[in-house]
RNA sequence: GGGCUCGUAGUGUAGCGGCUUAUCACGCCUCCCUGUCACGGAGGAAAUCGCCGGUUCGAAUCCGGUCGGGCCCG
């Protein structure tokens, strides 16, 4: 039911080309999944991924059980059908091929780390450099002290003030399983592995991923390896639970930023899970380049391998040279729903701003250039940088919607050509045009 | 002709003798966003309080004049 084959490696680094058949079609890799929390990559319809080129989307656990349910996800036929997603176009299908009634491939996260970012990661801290400057790059990763207990706010906290008022509710962390409040409405659940498998077997993605516990990036070693010791527990509890052979599961590797517990996290993962993803927060892309480093030489070839939550421009090609294939970030649908747009190097994109441009600057009044010129994408193809500016200062619907088609097209088109760079042999060449 | 009112950043306002180096909102400028509670978060610039003159130790705040807007009576 499930398939993967290495296509191809490069000579110079460890990136290589494969292809995971799914049951719902096949994904190339080095692939970018776009990030539809909600059954839906916000303001995108199933028709503009597709347009993109995009090949899978990924939803979450948490929230699609909270609301709508997963029996009702499951009742309308599944995330794929439910989310009328067709998947994308394959390339040697024709153009015309009918779309009606087709379901292209879905995955599902845990709800794990909807237990860390949703809680845990609450407590707001701003992380500053040795000269107490505050970093620009994960400035809003935000982190309890190991002491502090886990909260959650219900939704129906409206203010600043009510939200201070209201009492917090906590969530709590237990050796099975995590206890955490609603932030629809408040209301009280309990997720664990049998939980979080049996939400994600209802729903019915194609690949899925294993329940985790996200250990906070500020913990000290003795309380990571306690996190690890849940994870490794939910892990197999996950396999044990899981049922449906039409889904792939990938385990999750943590062990924060200490060596020999990501090291023997990606043994363990790799030895169990036929499938592996890398999962947890980091300070610095130092510390998440070196997390790969270390985990990638204890996984088994032919496995696909699932780099969680990242999809920076730079992290991708750092990624995927140190031999990850599967990436996703919510960084293209947030920035371009905020103006923050990507932009190629020969447009004046480079590591220090991430790639992008902020269209809501006052110099692009009266540009008349497209956003990034040279791209294909449908933002690019239509609209000038001043008829952009101009929707994004005036908070209209549809410059979130131009910026989110953008900023998908770029990323997703981008491991398109980083794929192509490596079938021909011009991958290493090519990391250096972006990132010098 | 007489009377009453109002005049504070781009806009709308708070303050009505020392607690204000003048409040708040929007707007403006800039930065941030890595398994999305997110049209979100952070920072910044911007007013010699219509003008002139008095009273006072001290005036955006009181008084007089003046200019401008609005209203009322003849």
């Amino acid at each position: 039911m499930f398939k993967y084959t290495i296509e191809k490696k490069d000579k110079h680094t460890k990136a290589r080309v494969g292809k995971l058949i799914t049951p719902h079609g096949e994904i190339l890799t080095p692939n970018f999944n776009p990030v539809g929390t909600q059954a839906t990559v916000k303001t995108l319809s199933s028709k503009d991924l597709e347009d993109i080129g995009a090949q899978i989307v990924l939803s979450n656990t948490y929230h699609l059980s909270l609301r709508p349910g997963a029996d009702v996800i499951e009742k309308m036929g599944g995330l794929g059908k439910f989310m009328s997603w067709s998947g994308g176009r394959s390339p040697s299908s024709p153009e015309s091929e009918a779309r009606q009634g087709r379901i292209g491939p879905t995955m599902t996260d845990s709800g794990g780390f909807q237990v860390f970012s949703l809680g845990v990661a609450q407590k707001k801290v701003t992380w500053k450099d040795v000269h107490g400057r505050k970093l620009s790059k994960f400035s809003k990763s935000v982190f309890l002290d190991p002491s502090d207990t886990a909260i959650l706010l219900p939704a129906i906290t409206k203010t600043r003030e009510e939200k201070e008022l209201k009492k917090l509710k906590e969530a709590t962390i237990h050796d099975e399983g995590v206890w955490f409040y609603s932030h629809v409405d408040g209301s009280k659940h309990w997720f664990d592995a049998q939980v979080s498998i049996g939400l994600q077997e209802q729903m019915g993605a194609d690949l899925i991923v294993a329940f985790d516990d996200h250990e906070s990036p500020l913990w000290d070693y003795e309380l990571t390896k306690l996190s690890l010791e849940r994870t490794s527990r939910w892990g197999i509890a996950s396999l044990k639970a899981h049922k449906r052979k039409d889904q792939l599961m990938y385990g999750v590797v943590h062990g924060g930023m200490y060596e020999d517990l990501r090291k023997f996290s990606a043994g363990f993962t790799d030895k169990y899970f036929p499938a592996v993803s890398i999962g947890g927060s980091y300070t610095s892309k130092d510390v998440l380049y070196q997390v790969m480093d270390w985990c990638v030489p204890n996984f088994q070839e032919d496995k696909p391998r699932h780099m969680l939550g990242i999809g920076e421009v730079q992290d991708l090609f750092e990624g995927i040279s140190r031999g990850m294939d599967f990436f996703d970030c919510v960084a293209p649908t947030r920035r371009g729903r905020h103006g923050n747009l990507y932009i190629h190097p020969q447009n004046g994109g480079h590591k220090e701003n991430n790639f992008t441009l902020q269209i809501t600057n006052a110099k692009f009044i009266l540009d008349a250039d497209p956003l990034d010129p040279g791209c294909l994408c449908f933002t690019c193809q239509n609209y000038t940088k001043a008829y952009l500016h101009h929707l994004f200062k005036s908070d209209e619907i549809l410059g979130q919607r131009l910026g989110s088609i953008h900023n998908v097209y770029f990323i997703v088109n981008l491991v398109n050509k980083i794929r192509e760079s490596i079938m021909e042999g011009r991958f290493a060449e090519m990391k250096k045009e972006w990132l010098g």
